[in-house]
Parts: structure tokens; sequence; C-alpha cells
DNA sequence: ATATACTCTACTAAGTAGATAGACTAAATA
DNA sequence: TATTTAGTCTATCTACTTAGTAGAGTATAT
């Protein structure tokens, strides 16, 4: 299940690589526009920030915006952010891999081996689908 | 992630998959086998059998086995039963689809259109995986 | 009859998700 | 340079879920 958090900050950077306008947008405006509590928003604003994902500007005309091309932000990268790893267990993730504690023999485990295609699936679409690409498909509803 | 509960169960009925014994297997034994708290293993069990996949028989000698042919159980209908929907979010689901209620049009959803991608890729894997295929793989090991 | 083993209800501890409050800091502009 | 605007950071809270436990009850093979 995804949670709210990655869910937000999904939307948030989908309302950011949709404007052309080339000034930064408010954390009030962006709640508002999403409906996302504002003060929620602001803790993910920050994470995706201090993930080199977002730029920020500070005072009067400040706000957010996408810290790199769109092209180059892929799903994967936010969800793991705040989700964590893609597989559905540890001992099946490439990227956050954990050994399980009661797991005799790995390579006959048959849960890792199922789970494992899953995560092997997930990530590739989600480490396959930019904010760019995204956005292509939603305009061209 | 998956639950614990869900892993037990796969894990249980795997075990069960794998033994050519016709007698049913007691819940102590299953649970010191796979290393799983028994009265947690119990109800996990019980709900197993109230949907058919396994059978009970009381009294001495009794246990449990699988109700049904094991390339007839796929562990999609398994993680369902623990773990809810497939789909990351509700709105992707197909099986217990729920609209989202911020969501103003859902053809533009980006988040959506992703994880519909996503659900269709598990469940690609989940409802074409059998206990039966499981346990090939794992015993050409 | 009785031991065995499954069935059911209730409860609880610990952790996480989702959110809120408020003080603080940086920067633009009048 | 004062002031306002807007992002930054720390702390806290509540409700819910997960994982697991306890114990009484019920069915059945021998």
């Amino acid at each position: 299940m995804l949670s709210r958090k990655t869910k937000y900050a999904v939307k948030a950077l989908l309302a950011l690589a949709q404007r052309d306008d080339p000034e930064p947008m408010r954390i009030s405006d962006l709640a508002v526009q999403e409906q996302i509590p504002q003060k929620f928003l602001e803790s993910i604003l920050l994470t995706l920030r201090n993930q080199g994902i977002l730029q920020s500007r500070k005072g009067k005309g400040g706000g957010y915006l996408l810290g790199r091309d769109p092209k180059t932000i892929f799903l994967g990268q936010v969800v793991r952010m705040f989700d964590g790893p893609l597989a559905p267990v540890p001992c099946a993730s490439q990227t956050a891999y954990v050994r399980c504690a009661d797991c005799k023999d790995e390579a006959v485990c048959g849960v890792r081996l199922a789970m494992k295609d899953v995560r092997d699936a997930t990530a590739r679409i989600l480490d396959h689908t930019s904010l760019a690409s995204l956005v292509r498909r939603i305009e061209r509803v």
C-alpha cells in the first residue's frame, strides 16, 4: 500500500512539472490546489528538497520548483524515499537487502522467489516512469 | 510490504504442498517446522480453511491438509485474503476498486496511471503463480 | 471416557501513519 | 534597515494496525 506521504509527494511533483512558469510555486498554493494538508506537505517538500529533487526559494516571491529535468526524476526514487524498498519482503530487495532471521535456506524459499518476481516487475515500471513521461501520458487524454 | 501473516500463510501452504503424506499435519508440527508462533498460526490456518484452501480434521490424528489441488491455489488469492487488494492505491484496484475522495478527475491522475501499471504487473505474477509451480521451482534447486 | 487437537473470543503491547503546533530563520522589498 | 513573507526545523499527539497471547470451548478418534 502506498502511503499518503508518497501519494502527496508524487501529486505535488506532477503539479510542479505541469507548470510552465519558471517562478517558484508557494506551498500554500500547492496545498490548496492538490488538496493536501499544508503542514504535512511542508515536511514532504522539505524531504524532496534535501534529496535534490526540488529547489526552494525563501522570502517574498519564494516557493518550490523542480530541482532537475523532469525526464530524470523517476517514481522509483520518490517511492523508495518515503515508503522504503519496493520489494514486499526485505530478502527480495535489490537496493536494501536484509536476510530473514528465520530463513534456513534462502535458495529454496518460495516466498522469496515469488516476491523477487514482484519486486523486479515493480522496479521495472517505477524506475522507468519519469515525471516527464507521466505528464505526457496525462496530457494525451 | 507483505505482512507476516501472509508470509506465514504461504510458508505453511508450501510446507503442506511439499508433503506426499495423505494424512493431515498437526498445527504444532507445522509451527515448529516453519518457525511460526503456534497460536498465531492457528488463526491463519483457520482463515485459510474458511476460504476453502485448507481442510481440517479434528481429534487424534487430526490436523490440516490442502483443500484442493495445489495447481489451483494461487498466491494472489492468499495475499489478497490477508493483505487486501494488490493495488498500491484503492483507485487502481481491479478486485476492490474505491474512488479517491480527493480526486477531481481520475482519468488524468498520474498516481493512478502509474499504480495501475504496478497492480497489473503484480497481479500477472501472483495470479499465475500456483503452489504447485512454486514447489516445482523450489525442487529444481 | 478421555486425550487430542482444532475453534473461537477477547485482549494487549508496540509501532507506524497522518497530521498539527509553534518557534525559528532567511530573503525580498519598501 | 524594518517589515513582511515564506520556507525550515523540532516536538508532539491521536488513531489505527500489526503481531502476538491467553484461555475457554468443541469435536472426534480410539
